[in-house]
DNA sequence: CCTATTTGTTTTATAGTATAACAAAATCAG
DNA sequence: CTGATTTTGTTATACTATAAAACAAATAGG
């Protein structure tokens, strides 16, 4: 509510400021509510269709919005509907992934162009950034809009600042200077994320699925490890190292299973799909983990197929996963206390069977009865929240309010 | 860095809005660095005098700030100083606390004024708040100053929004409506805050000790209970139902110790002062913890003093607590990432026999070893930082960032 | 007393919002 | 078909802000 003005660090009103901001807001209202008549813009924005005028000429302009069909009105002059422009500009969103790579071009709002492409991530970095220029430049060959920029997702730690993959686990990859080489081979901005903060950024500018999104929000993701991306206000929070968000590894229990960053009792070492997998096996979570290689052969997948069959020991240890994993949420609300908590991953497939466990569990640790009514919306994984947050890094720059004071 | 604008409620630039900036700019710098030239704020602004002159006259005409003396300048004509007012207006701290109820006045810049009054907490709602509205009218009038407004800090869960004490465990407190027949009775604002957000405030508005907090920080006070204030880009972070900073009650293991609030394992569990002392007494922290009656005779302070001359039972108590001061704060350290954790707390009298235990708790837990570096940063109990924040529920708005955008 | 220098104010130019008036386009009633 | 009505979108004018330069005031030093 009150902000601190940094008097180390503050940006003066100039004289252009006053337009700045409302013609980010009439930006945002055109995206949020398309097609819209100028008219209509006054009218949300409480101003006067003069001003509006001058704004939409000068987004006109530059190209951001067009113009398109007339509307219908019952009476009088039929309005011509505002849109953002999708024809224009577009956008490359990548997701890497331990195993494959995916690329998707999008229009500016993050709506999916053409197909998926997608290629297996190679182990070597090099090799990897030589073949992902060698795709985007095919398929930027294949278009005739321009492009706005890459947004990349990263299964790891980014510095977002510097564009480097300080540690990604899963590929094994540390200090990979990403950014760099693509900016040059491709001539295009590349903004990098962490794929926990990337899918929270996909939920605050998500306008298909919902379109007031709450200020403060977080995305929890289960799968080989656990992502976490928080949002506060409609920022990203990052922290002084990079690491914000990282409720993976706040532990259930000092004394708990060995966790894959090796201290003990992290949540995600109750959590992960490998932990469900090894619950399941029977081995104790203290007790040597499951190989990736066993794990290639029976999935979280079957395991759900197993349960949906009726198998007791299947059900049992998704349960389990279900009562720690509601026991970490209670972590992050009373932490964050977030309007609403995304949820996605495998496991989420049994979000019918596992629901009441895990609303359980978070009762059970909230500090309030009201806090545990805290909004857990699922994500299914063909909403592909990875990369619709990759889009959201290249299309958020443009929509977003600009700094001051 | 990138803020989404709420399509539903979104601030409009109209043409004072620069004015408005520029102006909460202008006083931000003034409090800052005062005493400051008009000259000097114009170059600390980057930009012209003439600009500075009309802001700083209308400050001067609302009576916001004030001329003092000439300063010295090596040739030219000598600057006049600019002040914020500290004799027109002044504002009341009040500090509740579970045995005692602390009550100080202060400036516009938080500089405490008059003596420190206090008197013990009445047990009974209805008789505190009566006790309390005639011990502030006395004090009110005593000044010939304006009184801004009264600051309430209260050991427990607040609504800000609407001034009602959710739950005040310490004193046995449910939904009291406290700001309201404050109000009506000395016809103030009364602004109300739990007593961890208000400390984090208390850092982050902070003038005499270090001119630039950073934006994101922590506030971590360890006494009966463990409170939290969180801080994030300049605002207090208080969630959806009003929880958010309740690290306390974030669990170090699931199965742990009995916690006030009926969980087991909260961190508040294993290091509050309670939790210290019952380890010294050699109770098992999974048994039944210390009554209040028996902490009444030997205290933290006691148990620091024997321990200062040498009784192993004593640090090993200290240490043990130590430890998992540490693995608690590394997991503030990363769900948050702050810039600094502020500490305050009786136990913070041995940080010099603690310090190498917590940091190494610290790092035994932390994502990266470059987090672990996380700046600690002790606040003794006679900065009275909850009456600091008190005064700064008070005096932040007519120094905080408007909204716009 | 004159010059140089710095502070603080006034003046003029420019760019924005605020408001009202106006032009354009459509509906509807006769 | 025509004119009143209604709604959209534009243009003109008023006011208020910053931007920049000119100006006035105050001081030190020769």
């Amino acid at each position: 509510m009150l902000r601190k003005i940094n008097p180390d660090s503050f940006q003066l009103a100039n004289r252009n400021t006053s337009r700045e901001i409302n013609r980010q807001i009439a930006l945002t209202l055109i995206r949020a509510r398309q097609p819209i008549s100028r008219a209509d813009l006054a009218r949300e924005m409480n101003t006067h269709r003069a001003v509006v005028t001058l704004l939409a000429n000068e987004l006109l302009a530059e190209g951001l919005i067009i113009e398109g069909a007339t509307g219908e009105a019952k009476r009088g002059r039929k309005p011509t509907f505002l849109y953002i422009d999708s024809r224009e500009r577009y956008v490359l969103a990548v997701d890497i992934r331990a195993t494959r790579t995916f690329i998707q071009t999008t229009d500016m709002v993050g709506k999916p162009l053409d197909g998926l492409a997608s290629f297996p991530t190679p182990r070597d970095a090099q090799q990897f950034i030589e073949e992902l220029t060698a795709r985007l430049k095919g398929i930027m060959a294949g278009q005739n809009a321009t492009c706005q920029g890459v947004g990349v997702v990263v299964p790891g730690m980014v510095e977002a600042a510097t564009g480097r993959i300080l540690h990604a686990p899963t590929l094994d990859w540390r200090d990979v200077a990403l950014r760099e080489p693509l900016e040059i081979a491709l001539g295009l901005p590349v903004y990098m994320e962490n794929s926990g903060r990337a899918c929270a950024l996909a939920q605050v500018w998500a306008t298909r699925y919902e379109n007031n999104a709450p200020g403060t929000l977080a995305f929890v993701s289960v799968s080989d490890g656990v992502g976490v991306g928080i949002v506060v206000n409609g920022e990203t929070l990052r922290g002084k190292h990079n690491i914000a968000g990282e409720f993976g590894h706040v532990p259930l229990s000092i004394d708990g299973p060995r966790c894959a960053c090796g201290a003990r009792g992290c949540w995600e070492a109750y959590i992960s799909n490998l932990a469900t997998l090894s619950r399941y096996f029977g081995r104790g979570l203290t007790e040597q983990i499951l190989q990736p290689a066993e794990t290639a052969t029976f999935t979280v997948a079957d395991l759900i197929a197993l349960a949906r069959r009726g198998d007791g020991k299947a059900i049992t240890s998704l349960h389990s996963t279900g009562r720690y994993l509601g026991l970490g949420l209670a972590s992050i609300i009373n932490a964050i206390d977030p309007a609403v908590i995304y949820l996605s991953g495998e496991i989420t497939a049994v979000w019918d069977l596992l629901e009441a466990t895990v609303k359980a569990a978070i009762a059970e640790r909230t500090v309030t009865k009201f806090a545990a009514t805290t909004e857990i919306k699922i994500v299914a994984n063909d909403d592909s929240p990875r990369l619709r947050g990759a889009a959201a890094l290249v299309t958020a720059p443009a929509f977003a309010a600009p700094r001051v004071a």
